[in-house]
DNA sequence: CTTTTTAAGTCAGTGTTGTTGACTTTCCAA
DNA sequence: TTGGAAAGTCAACAACACTGACTTAAAAAG
């Protein structure tokens, strides 16, 4: 990196705040907007072509992640209106990769499951995406990416942080 | 943070690569969506009602950051067509806010400048971004963001790399 | 001094992903 | 039994991207 390296140097400051500079922030947002144009071109590009896009893309993402997983969750997830994530999830039904059963607590809520052409496009999409991140973590190594980390979880907003908390909680949804 | 404190246990390994599994990987991506979601949600708010979207922002950030950038190469910057940030330029120089001025080397380019009210939109938004970026910076400690920054810049591709650096160097286009 | 190429801008049509608003069906729960 | 929650649908619309075809102006090449 071209840090400045964090030089110690101001002599009387309790700490270093060179990282909290306009110059630095402004560098910051700049590397995030390139990073993660970089991060969704790849499974767009397996994307294209097909009748899917990134909307899909996600909802598959999510739905292996949480087998069945309610609509309601989905929706809260992804943080689009009902409407929208219809259009995209009925396609997916369509087209067998995705799985609606109805919920034995409640018969009202419809669980969604990945079939195993789901399953299959998910992997393809989320391998091309990994590959990515893997690259660049092994490339910065281990305290690089757990800075990374911390500093995503600092600038997630509530809802997202507890979506975020609830991802990476072991259960299934039902 | 919740990792498994790269916990250095294995034996026999030559370096611990636990930061490299699947799990973390995936929980890197989830991380990387949630906070670039937050990342944009605030200077989209102070555009909402306005006539201008997302994309007009990308715009004066750039033209902000490189006063008399070519039209080219702000199409080269943001990865789109002609046809589609035309109609972003258009709005913006119709309403007064960014002004095109020819080139004095080569009459055919456009050089692009904010005005003193694209100037004050701009810092607008962007200083909605930076508070975020700011507090996250702070909350996670200078060593972090500079992981933060390491792995950034891996993840970019080529293309988003050399538009970085360019970005980052100083002289203006013109 | 023509001809070709480059930079910018435009028009028309299309696709993906998002939005509101209104409404239905099914089913749980008070 | 009635009220509300979960899901799904239809219609209209907006933002932002795309392709393809074309014009204008000016530089560069011949």
């Amino acid at each position: 990196m071209r840090e400045p390296a964090i030089k110690s140097g101001s002599g009387q400051g309790p700490e270093n705040l060179l990282f909290l500079t306009d110059e630095q922030i402004r560098g910051g947002i700049e590397a995030f907007f390139f990073a993660y144009r970089a991060f969704t071109a790849d499974p767009d590009e397996i994307l294209e072509g097909m009748d899917y896009g990134r909307a899909h893309h996600r909802a598959l993402h999510f739905i292996a992640r949480k087998p069945g997983l309610k609509v309601s969750a989905l929706l809260d997830i992804l943080g689009v209106t009902k409407q929208s994530l219809n259009r995209v999830l009925r396609a997916l039904l369509k087209d067998g990769l995705v799985e609606s059963r109805v919920g034995k607590r409640d018969r009202r809520e419809r669980l969604l499951y990945l079939t195993s052409a789901g399953a299959e496009l998910e992997r393809r999409l989320s391998e091309a995406q990994r590959a990515r991140v893997r690259a660049a973590y092994r490339a910065a190594g281990p305290q690089a990416v757990a800075g990374f980390r911390t500093v995503l979880e600092a600038m997630m907003d509530e809802a997202g942080a507890r979506q975020f908390r609830e991802m990476r909680s072991a259960e299934a949804a039902e």
